[in-house]
Formats: C-alpha cells, structure tokens, sequence
RNA sequence: GGCCCCGUAGCGCAGUUGGUUAGCGCGCCGCCCUGUCACGGCGGAGGUCGCGGGUUCGAGUCCCGUCGGGGUCGCCA
C-alpha cells in the first residue's frame, strides 16, 4: 500500500506515530510559511501541517484543491485550544515531513464542498467529483450495505442467488422494450428484460425453490423524478408458498433494510385489500402517514336536486380550517383539479356557526345540508371538497387531494415510516371504465401482470366474469411510495392460456411469444409466487434522498442521456451495416421484435 | 404528447415599469500573511444574458419560435 494509515481514522491514541497518508487535498489554509491542508481520503479528513520547506521541497508549492497527494508525517495532538470538536479527527493533526503530488488537478467545475450547491446538470456530468463529497458518496455507500443486508437475510433462508439474461425476448410488463439488434441473424433483435418475471419462473420449474437477484430492469418510457430507463429490483421467487409465505419473508427484508437507518419496521405489517385502499384513501398506495380519509356520499345525496351530484360516484375530502381559505385559493383548486383532468373540485365551506357556504350549498336540499358536516366528519371552519362522476377518477381525484391538503395543512409526519400491504387486487382491468365511457367491448388488461394468479373462489369464473375476479397478488407500500410487489403465480398451463384468452392473446400468440413458460408448465410446475422490491426507491427512501438518481452511481437526466458518457450517440456507417440494424426480415412476422 | 417552472461569468444566484458601463458570493490568477479549520487582507481576469426571429429610439427584461434542464398529467408497476 501507498500509506500506513487512514486519514479519518486517526484520533489522539496515535500521537507519537509517523504515518504515511495519501487522498485529495480537501482544502488549503496557507498562512505563509505555513499551511494547514485538509487530507481527504475515503475514510475521512484530517488536518495536515505543512511548513513551506516541504511544500518547496514536494514541488507542491502551488498545491490546489483536490491534487492527490502522498504526505509522511508524524501523528500529534493538538495544540491547546486548536482542537476542532467538528471534526473525529480533530484533536489532532499530522506534522508533514514529506509532501508528494501523485496528481495534480486542473480548476473545477464545481467545488468539492459540502457548503456549495450544485446543479444537477454540472453534478451529472462531472459525477465522478460529486462523489468525492460526503453526501452523494455516502448515498452509494449504504446502497452497498443494503445489498448486503438482503443477501444477508436471503441466505439465511437457503436462497440461490442466479443471473439471468439481459439479451433475451421482451417480457411482457406492457412497457415498450429496449431493442439490441442481433448481427448474428439480421432483422431479429433482442429485447432487454423489463424484469426477470419470466426466467424466474422457469427456475422454479427448475426446481431451485428459492431464488434472488439483484436485478437490473429496462423499460423504454418516459421519464419521472422516481424513473430511470434501467432500474434495479430485489428479485425473489419461491416454490411451494402461500401468500403469507412470500409476505412473511418480504417482512424480514424489510426488518433488515430499516434496521440500517435505526428503524425498526413493526410486524406483521399491516394489510389492506386493494378495494378499501381505493375507498378510503383513492389510491392503490395510500400515505397512511396522515389520516384524511374519504367519504363515500353516493348514498347520501341520492336524491339530490343538484344535478352535479346526480353520479354513479359522488365522494369528498375534507381540508381542516379550510373554509378560511381565500377566494383566490380556493380558484386555484380549480385549477389544479383541470390539470388532473378532472371539470373541478366542488366545495362547500363550513362556518364557524355551522352555516355551510360555497357557491354549490345553495344548490342543496336542506335536509342535505342539515346532516353533510357530520356525514363527512367536517367541524366547523373546514372545507368539504367533493368529486362526483365515475367511480375510479373520481376517487383517484379525492385521493389526490388528500394528498395536497396534506401538505398544504402540515398533516404529514415526516419522520414516520408507514408501511402496508395492499393485497386481494383485482386481477384484470377493463381500460374503458378508467376513461368514463360505458363498459364492455374492451379488452381486459392485467393488472398486476399476466402471470398471477386468480385467488382459489376465483379460479372457475375469472374468464367468465373477469371484472369481478381477485388476484393473490400483493403490493408493498410505504408513505405513498410502491416499494414492491408480487403474486402467487400461475402454475398451470390451462389456466395459463385462460388468461391469455381474457386479454385477447389468441393463441398462435401466446404460444409464439410464452410457448416456452407455457411448455415449462407441461412438466410439473410447482405452485410458485414471489414479489420483486424496487430497490432504487427503498434506498432512495433510506437515503432520505427526493430522487432515485441520488442512489445510482451514474443515472440518467431526462430523455435518457446520460451527461457523462454522452450516451446515446450516433454509430458509424460500418456499425450500423454490421449490426443489421436496417435489414428486412424475410418473412412478416418471422422476425420477432418484441411486444 | 399536454401543462407549469427554469436557462445571466467555471459553480450558485440577483438584475425594478424596457433605459447609460449587467452585479453579488464562491472558485480562478497575482501579491501578502506562522495556528487556521467554510482562515484572512490587497489587487486582477473572466459574460454571444441558451439559440433564432420580432416589437421598440433602445431588449437580460416584452412577443413568437426553437433547444436544453426540472416538475406534473398521459404513459409506465
């Protein structure tokens, strides 16, 4: 090794000792024959004394920041009254006989100072110097401990840790695929896995029982703060489990995963069926961290003479002390109500009398208004907003309010850590009926995906009367955030095309896209199920971090680039004629390209 | 693809109802300083105000377009 020791790890025990360091000057105090550089290494900073001999000596006289250097020293404690309490190592200091520049370094383009705000553009770009500060540095460093923590669980439990491909055939989550063109066979292409869904299972038919990867995950879409075109999932797929199986080892990941942070996540966590979670709190993941639920009101104005009300669906919120709103405010719900799609948000206000007002009270019946405050739980001095319409945006509206006035009132406890399971989701979606137009026609979409499982009461009648079946299927939810998800597979091959046939996958389809799964279903599949964590999320929640792209080592900005690289980028002439990338596969449909 | 916000020195930002030479902090360059620790002092360099067009006597500022970034809805588990 280059040194003797650590820079952060000195401490007043190793007074007496000469040491040999090596890191990045940090910063440089110079007093004029004198000066006091701070030494950073991986492990921490130190102060270095440095008389001018030695820099004149190291050739070091115009020592910048961050030039990497080699200094030989004596280990002392401090002066009296130089200590630094800021620091772990500041009761000493390293008095420098000898000074060499291993490096040295240009002007930045941003300072290495945990003081100085960076834009994410320049931090991006030159990511190799953000992660010299201790902030982004140590949001990777706990995504190592974390990997490590799951393993740690998972391999307690006998679990097989197996790579699969990411050349392979599209997976069908319903995202658009990345395509790799194949040179070996022009006009085919590979698709990069939107997750292992597919492979996992095939393992199980393996008879592995117990799998995990840390998995990295393509799906070509668009961008969100919490999206990246290629992602990461703690993977896991067990043979022979029942719901509370899958639930029960996902807990102890769990355990495991906030233990890092000093959190210890309370078990069983807690469950709720997909259908009271849209209910109450018009999301599928509910921010229990705050209590605003919704109010059902359907039934309560169904004789109304207010034709607005007058829906399959009528439903409110209500926004605590917020009648005292301004005129202005409660516009600029409206506004954000259109931007959500939806006509408007409905209110009513209540006085502190009790005397309901808002411009739609008027257009209430009196015994409507009579019993509303208490029917949605409203006291006086609140704020009723309502959403009338079909059911599902309807709710999904209220819900989204909820949200808002939450932040808006302060009702969010941002030290809690909400966790809860959302479980006995319907298994397919009718796309019409999200769209507020008459049902049936449609195709079926899955919701979860297309291999889960219907519960056992459904297993009969799920294609008979697909928008009533239930799935074993489960989602992980933390304040508002998805953390993970699963289901209880489909082991068998009839059931199988079953669901195919309810999505509208005929089956020279389904054969020519899954006929391997479904002849791996042919020789004794066991029964399976499993949940994949989206671990880009946890640690970024972990972290404490806002965005997913402050736990990737080298994420990318909006549209996919990458501003280090510069990725994507064009190719030559001569890569694209040996890719094939323009070839014509000879025969329609010969030539698969993915879903 | 829709909507909202941002783009001014290497970095982070300010810039009034349109008005003379576009500022501040940090960094950078030079000089000084032997106990500092986000050291300090003196001096200096550094700008196509993202780009293109328009309105105007005059545009960083107003209008249109465009590019880039961020957010959000659509999309996506």
């Amino acid at each position: 090794m280059l040194r003797t020791h650590e820079a952060g790890t000195l401490r007043a025990g190793h007074a007496g000792q000469t040491v040999t360091l090596t890191g990045w000057v940090a910063r440089r105090r110079d007093h004029g024959g004198v000066a006091f550089l701070d030494l950073r290494d991986a492990s921490g900073v130190v102060q270095v004394v440095a008389r001018d001999e030695v820099l004149e000596r190291g050739g070091a006289h115009d020592l910048r920041n961050e030039y990497c250097v080699r200094i030989t020293g004596a280990v002392r404690e401090r002066p009296a009254g130089n200590e630094n309490p800021n620091l772990p190592t500041g009761a000493v200091e390293v008095d420098t006989t000898e000074l060499e520049v291993l490096s040295s370094a240009a002007p930045l383009p941003f300072q290495i100072d945990d003081h100085v705000e960076v834009g994410e553009e320049a931090r991006l770009k030159y990511r190799y110097l953000d992660l010299r500060r201790t902030g982004p540095a140590n949001a990777i460093k706990l995504r190592s401990q974390v990997n490590r923590a799951a393993r740690e669980v998972l391999e307690a439990h006998a679990f097989t840790e197996v790579e699969t491909p990411t050349l392979t055939r599209s997976t069908p989550e319903g995202a658009r695929d990345f395509l790799v063109p194949a040179r070996l066979s022009p006009g085919s292409w590979y698709a990069l896995p939107q997750s292992p869904q597919l492979f996992k299972q095939l393992l199980m038919v393996a008879g592995l029982e117990r799998y995990y990867q840390i998995a990295r995950c393509y799906r070509d879409e668009d961008f969100r703060a919490d999206r990246q075109p290629e992602f990461t999932q703690l993977d896991v797929e067990m043979s022979f489990v029942e719901q509370d199986d899958v639930l029960a080892l996902a807990e102890e990941v769990l355990v495991a995963l906030w233990k890092l942070i000093g959190h210890d996540v309370v078990t069983p966590i807690p469950r709720m069926t997909f259908e009271d979670a849209m209910a109450r709190y018009g999301s599928d993941k509910p921010d229990l961290r705050f209590a605003v639920e919704l109010v059902d009101c359907t039934a309560y104005f169904a004789d109304t003479p207010f034709r607005v009300f007058q829906a399959p669906y009528v439903g409110a919120v209500v926004m605590p002390g917020g009648a005292s709103q301004p005129r202005k405010q409660l516009d600029a719900w409206q506004e954000w109500a259109k931007q959500r799609g939806a006509r408007g948000l409905a209110y009513v206000l209540v006085g502190e009398d009790g005397e309901l007002g808002g411009p739609v009270a008027k257009n209430l019946s009196d015994t409507e208004k009579a019993g509303l405050a208490a029917h949605v739980g409203a006291a006086p001095g609140d704020c009723v907003f309502f959403a009338a319409g079909a059911l599902n945006p309807s709710r999904a509206l209220l819900g989204a309010a909820r949200g808002e006035i939450a932040r808006r009132c302060g009702l969010v406890d941002e030290s809690a850590w909400a966790f809860t399971w959302i479980v006995d989701a319907p298994m397919f979606k009718n796309a019409a009926e999200d769209d507020d137009v008459s049902i049936g026609g449609g195709a079926w979409n899955a919701v979860h995906h297309a291999f889960t499982a219907p519960k056992p009461e459904h297993l009969d009648t799920f294609d008979v009367d697909p928008g009533s079946a239930l799935t074993n299927a489960y989602d992980i939810v933390c304040n508002g955030n998805e953390i993970g998800g699963g289901s209880i597979r489909i082991h068998r091959r009839d059931v199988q095309e079953r669901v195919f046939a309810v999505m509208g996958i005929d089956e020279a389809s389904a054969q020519e896209k899954f006929g391997f799964l479904l002849d791996a279903f042919t020789f004794g599949a066991p029964p399976h199920g499993g949940i994949a964590f989206g671990w880009d999320r946890i640690v970024a929640l972990l972290a404490g971090a806002d965005s997913i792209r402050e736990v990737i080592a080298f994420p990318k900005s909006g549209g996919g680039y990458d501003p280090l690289t510069a990725a994507p980028a064009p190719i030559t002439p001569q890569q694209r004629k040996e890719a094939g990338v323009d070839a014509k596969p000879p025969v329609p449909g010969a030539a698969p390209a993915g879903a």
